[in-house]
DNA sequence: CTCACAACTGCAAGCGCTTCCACACACTAC
DNA sequence: GTAGTGTGTGGAAGCGCTTGCAGTTGTGAG
């Protein structure tokens, strides 16, 4: 393996140069940067991040940290953090909790501490004020994702406001029977977003003067399967059949609309459904929703670290809003005169 | 920070019996051993890793090299890799490639080089022999998942086989007029999956002397979305429609019973369709498959990786074929009499 | 009782970089 | 002329561990 005192050989300089030439710190001069360029170049030298690491203390790697990667949400944030710590040369250390609660433990407990990571973005997790404490011993810039982390930068949508709108659109298309799918109380434990969805669509109901029936919120676990089977009872069970579901989540959405399919209901026709995500399947199935643009709250929360790393600031804890944009599409519609 | 030094000065031994005790190589008295745990224990002491690896060449951290996060498969494989690995106490680094050649290209010279990994898993990724070369230099096993990666260990199922097998179930209900969804050329460059899969559609066909209909015979690019649209060709211009579907991939075959709704076919009574992979949507849709068990082609992988590195063996290059099961769910009957 | 050998331990030499420091040299400003 | 400033460079001290080696002890065999 060629190490970088063989460049600084080849090159005829010194060690020192040749560092600072390759990392572009310090002063070098034109003609020695170019020379240690060039024998790097010739002998594929690539730095060992170990050593550079111990001796600098940066490590040019973020830990990203999510329950999932395969809910929607999160490999879209997956996606767009990784294409922007590639662009930065940043590596991406994955912590993928899972359901097993060893796992968290583990990855707080020991994984995080390792001093492997530079920057920790946690996505949809309410971390305890213990590992809380644990991030910052590690004296590390932390940004949460999807709601607000005690003492960290967060990047997060107006819940409220976004199920308001939603609903909204809803109600300005003329139904007054809208059912609402929310999550479980399982997922209402990190961040209280379903809770946070579900007031807003319940402050909307309210101000148009229209009743929220408690038969017609049910609650899922945010997955197409798990919303089709709660939709499933929804349209079953109930005596009246509402004009319109409001989904928590595009994958919600989609179950819901899978199930209104399976009792030949027709959308929107017979049945308007929307969403909150901008779920990539949207489009086929024509699903009206808020988009909340994850990729970007991905891409945004690694900008936000390597700002705060690169200028040596501590992360001021603030709440950045990602905007969202309504996207409508033909899941929603005018109810039916007849429909019930 | 506490490093390993005020372990050894409070448990009263020197850091190298710290080290051998708490690392597990090497011979330290029981007593020894027991007073480095508790010192470490009771400083919240843990192992720089970047010393670490410096020292002993190895980091605890495996790449792996995804070609998106997004499509089922590779999420899946994601999972089952990360929990084997967080269980071993080892790293993930992920590596998202994207469709930025340039991503590919700098994952290759730079990233995979810095010493940083200790293997790598290369998921459905064909890799040129200057890439393979790079990754053989660092001297790192590596192991491919989803076909073969001349040089080193796979992991892969019987994509002909089990293509046969699918075409056979059709074939088996009374079907002969069968549709097959491949994939487009693109993605043949990397394993040619989808040219294998067709093959042994085609095979199926010809041993059962039923035509193969070039009209039928449409590719998507593995996405539900794809699939969609190019279902929804198929079904609308051709002037006989088939009466089974055979989709290279389960998004593929959820896109096209999502088509087929749209032109009110009733799945199965109009059209039988299924597909491969074993997609957790396949459920809610009464999809017939074959699961290929992606996340347990994850696990194995680690578990070959890890086998490899713990014995200091060099990694045999080894194909081996992971096991796929046939799920009849509700989107396969009999064709209709009728029906065409 | 001596020797060989194993079990345990500590010293110290790295692992491959970064960066502080000192130094050499060129300038400009007085 | 001297002092002051800035730029470019190399020497060398680490970063926090692992591990080869040598030294110490305890054991059973000869």
């Amino acid at each position: 393996m060629t190490g970088i005192k063989d460049v600084a050989e080849r090159a005829g300089l010194s060690v020192a140069t040749v560092s600072r030439a390759l990392s572009g710190k310090g002063n070098v001069s034109p003609t020695s940067r170019e020379r240690a360029r060039a024998a790097a170049a010739e002998l594929g030298f690539v730095l060992s991040y170990h050593a550079s690491s111990l001796a600098s203390g940066r490590t040019h790697n973020v830990g990203l940290v999510v329950p999932s990667v395969h809910r929607w949400f999160f490999s879209a944030v997956i996606e767009g953090a990784s294409a922007a710590l590639l662009e930065a040369g940043y590596d991406l250390t994955l912590y993928n909790i899972g359901e097993n609660p060893a796992h968290r433990q583990s990855v707080f407990s020991d994984f995080l501490l390792r001093k492997r990571v530079d920057a920790v973005i946690a996505v949809s997790l309410e971390l305890s004020e213990d590992e809380i404490e644990q991030l910052h011993a590690v004296h590390r810039p932390i940004v949460g994702i999807g709601g607000p982390l005690p003492g960290a930068s967060t990047i997060r949508i107006d819940d409220s406001g976004i199920a308001l709108k939603a609903t909204n659109h809803l109600l300005g298309l003329g139904h007054t029977k809208i059912a609402h799918i929310t999550g479980n109380e399982a997922y209402d434990q990190d961040f209280h977003l379903p809770g946070t969805r579900r007031s807003g669509f319940e402050k909307a109901m309210n101000d148009a003067g229209c009743p929220v029936r408690p038969e017609w919120i049910v609650s899922a676990d945010f997955t197409i399967e798990g919303a089709y089977a709660a939709a499933r009872q929804l349209l079953a069970s109930a005596p009246e059949r509402p004009t319109a579901v409001f989904a928590a989540s595009d994958e919600m959405a989609i179950g819901t609309i899978l199930a209104a399919r399976d009792f030949g209901l027709r959308i929107p026709d017979d049945l308007s459904v929307m969403g909150i995500d901008g779920h990539d399947l949207g489009n086929v199935l024509g699903l009206t929703t808020i988009d909340q643009d994850a990729k970007g709250q991905g891409a945004l929360a690694v900008r936000t670290l390597l700002g705060a790393i690169n200028n040596g600031l501590v992360l001021e804890p603030a709440d950045t809003e990602h905007p969202t944009k309504l996207v409508v599409r033909t899941s929603t519609a005018v109810p039916r005169p007849g429909a019930s």
